[in-house]
DNA sequence: CTATGATATTGCGATATTACAATATGATAG
DNA sequence: CTATCATATTGTAATATCGCAATATCATAG
């Protein structure tokens, strides 16, 4: 595949859009410290909707950071490799430094802009 | 902060969409190649409008991806130090395995789902 | 001060994503 | 085969983001 044409940047921005959603970070952060959970585990520590929860975790399958590993009735959710956990620390580092600038960022999560008079 | 909050999981997920849009990942790998770019320059390889580019590079300074040194009227734009290159090589090769699966993720970039008889 | 070039901000219609409920699929026990 | 539990898919209203045009700000030259 093309690493210059623009459609290979739109896909991979969608590759990294799949790390853009608190349910999605919380699955991995999850999967991260517990090794390997099924979909009703997952459902139990986040609270939320089980359908909600499954397009969440086809999402992330469907991107390469969560492979799944059928058992019975139960399927288990894993994170894909090595290189996953790797570039949430990176992440997370960066994000550490600058928090309190992501809260400003009138792009992404266009708050309502304060009125001024 | 409180790394475990809803909030604070909502916030890094903002942090992550910084990544997650196309102009934004090329304006990133223009100044990894380039080092620093003005405005106008950047402009000029994107070929792109200026105020459409101003805001997603204040939404990358703001995520803490890339800084700014004004030089009279011109503002130029370089990576904030080398653990944004290390983010992007990390997501460009597990994109690299997986851009097959990205394009068929439904949740991300939904597509009109191909209609079945 | 005025004009001009460079960059930033704002407003808003078009479009994409999310959240939830309903329903479908798949596996296993009896 | 039927019932049941676990997981996946679909429809859609609410919400957030994008893209562009207009306009504001800021620095410098004259």
């Amino acid at each position: 595949m093309n690493l210059q044409s623009m459609e290979t940047y739109t896909l991979w921005a969608d590759f990294w859009q799949a790390l853009s959603h608190p349910i999605r970070l919380r699955v991995l952060e999850a999967l991260r410290c517990e090794g390997a959970l099924n979909v009703g585990q997952l459902v139990d520590r986040l609270g939320i909707g089980q359908g909600h929860l499954s397009n969440h975790l086809a999402c992330l399958k469907n991107c390469g950071l969560v492979t799944t590993e059928a058992q019975g009735r139960y399927v288990y959710y894993h994170l894909a490799d090595d290189r996953v956990p790797t570039l949430l620390d990176v992440g997370e580092a960066i994000f550490r430094d600058h928090w309190a600038g992501v809260a400003t960022c009138a792009v992404v999560s266009q708050k309502p802009a304060p009125t001024r008079s």
